[in-house]
RNA sequence: GGAGAAAUGGCAGAGUGGUCGAAUGCACUAGUCUUGAAAACUAGCGAGGGUCACACCUCCGGGGGUUCGAAUCCCUCUUUCUCCGCCA
């Protein structure tokens, strides 16, 4: 959500930044500052009144103490008009607050200067590019195939069990699934992060924090008895522990990393670009989350990067970083990266990782504060990123390091999985 | 699942209808003293709205009610604790 003070002070540059987005925000924002003066009026109204209200009813408090009971009745009967007119002004009061709330969860957040333009994932901008395109073997499978052949995932039984989308891991398959969340939390903690184990299922004030709620909901599993949401990413539960903080400014920068499981619904979208792990109901990611200075939050986004590159370089995958367009920025995020990892057998990249600022975007939301040095308030950044989400990991990895004698595990996987080959 | 108790500022903890945004202690910040630190002393110290700045308004778990007036009384929801039951 963004700052109601920074529409005020900078519409203009707001609308512009938008179209980037191809948003128009114009409409918008002129109803949304009309809809707060028009708060800010009934505020005031609302105050005068209820002050009155209070100084009445000290002087009938004192009345009564000296004995003076008349004086003190003629006194109430004027509280009784005052206390009408507060309470039509306070519903009013109400109605304009929630519709001014409504109005700014429809803003998605202004994008940082240096998101180009563009509509689709094809005005992306490569940033980076490393790693060696293997040259695989003729008879090459993409990881589908692959997982039937060695049988370490189990599309059917998944099926069985839960649905499309569920895939059941089995054998060195489930093993190699453990060692990759193993590898990916150790590493980020050596990086400084702290890991974090948390709940899965969060409440609809979670969901509002980061931004999943109120216009994402059908993305989300919902358990209705119990008024739960199945969390889409650990990033909600995670930067949710700082709802409603205020955190001292020296402990930034807060880092912390957390391995969940993943639920989505994604509705609609079949067919062969979703085949085998490409795209899951469920499905596990280790998350990174960061919580800065608004100062530093470009470093600390810059670090993100380059931790997820060494990862990626230690898993000798061969990889591209793209920074998003305007029209492919999620709807909370300044400014995102993403990494992608080239799936030879499928002649295709595919998304692992999502590293984005959301400067005080989700903050606002969450009301998550710092006190700054002259001790006022002050709204902080969240950051987060994904490093990694397996499936598509684990899908390059089959795919690329596929031999004649079988798939080759990465040498820095091999101590955690406690064996080298598959097949 | 059953019975009882409770929820107040960063923490602890007073406050049972008016002068209470709230005593006191701890913590924290600044100053005095000190070579420095500690101790002691002095001052400050919740959040939000509003204002150029004041004023002023709101908030004592959430929501609703009674009253001229509510942290205090009533209803309701949530959470926590204790006891019993069940259980990985």
């Amino acid at each position: 959500m963004l700052k109601l003070q920074a529409i005020r002070d900078g519409k203009e540059a707001i609308t512009t930044a938008l179209k980037k987005r191809n948003f128009d925000a114009t409409s918008l924002l002129d109803a949304i500052l009309e809809l707060d003066d028009k708060r800010r009026a009934t505020q005031t109204k609302l105050d005068a009144t209820l002050a009155e209200s209070n100084k009445l009813s000290k002087e009938i408090g004192m009345l009564f103490k000296t004995g003076k009971a008349q004086e003190a009745n003629v006194l109430k009967e004027k509280t009784v008009a005052l206390k009408e007119e507060s309470k039509t002004l306070g519903d009013e009061l109400n109605t304009a607050a929630e519709e001014l709330q409504t109005l700014l969860y429809q803003i998605p957040n202004v994008p940082h200067e240096t998101v180009p333009a563009g509509s689709t994932d094809e005005d992306n901008e490569e940033i980076f590019k490393e790693g060696e395109i293997p040259t695989l073997v003729s008879n090459a499978l993409p990881h589908w195939e692959l997982a039937k052949k060695h049988d370490i995932i189990d599309f059917e039984l998944g099926v069985k069990i839960a649905g499309a989308g569920f895939p059941v891991y089995k054998g060195k398959g489930a093993r190699l699934q453990r060692a990759l969340i193993s590898y990916f939390l150790d590493k980020n903690v050596e990086a400084g992060y702290t890991e974090m184990q948390v709940p899965h299922l969060v409440n609809e004030a979670s969901g509002l924090g980061t931004g999943q709620l109120p216009d994402k909901e059908g993305q989300m599993y919902h358990v209705g008895e119990d008024d739960l949401y199945l969390i889409p990413t650990a990033e909600v539960p995670v930067t949710n522990l700082f709802r409603d903080e205020i955190v001292n400014e020296k402990d930034f920068p807060i880092c912390y990393t957390a391995y969940t499981p993943c639920f989505r619904r994604e509705a609609g979208s079949y067919g062969a670009h979703v085949r085998g792990l490409n795209r899951l109901h469920q499905f596990d990611k280790v998350e990174i989350v960061r919580v800065e200075h608004p100062k530093n939050s470009y470093t600390a986004l810059d670090g993100m990067v380059e931790h997820i590159k060494n990862i990626l370089r230690e898993l000798k995958l061969p990889y591209r970083v793209l920074r998003l367009c305007g029209g492919d920025l999620g709807f909370t995020a300044a400014l995102t990266f993403d990494f992608e990892v080239f799936s030879t057998a499928q002649d295709r990249w595919l998304e692992i990782s999502s590293v984005s600022n959301f400067e005080n975007y989700q903050a606002n939301r969450l009301k998550l504060r710092y006190k700054d040095e002259n001790g006022k308030s002050q709204l902080a950044h969240t950051l987060n990123g994904s490093s990694l989400a397996l499936p598509r990991v684990l899908a390059g990895i089959l795919e690329n390091y596929q031999t004649e004698d079988g798939i080759q595990i990465p040498e820095v996987l091999v101590p955690y999985c406690g064996f080298e080959t598959i097949g």
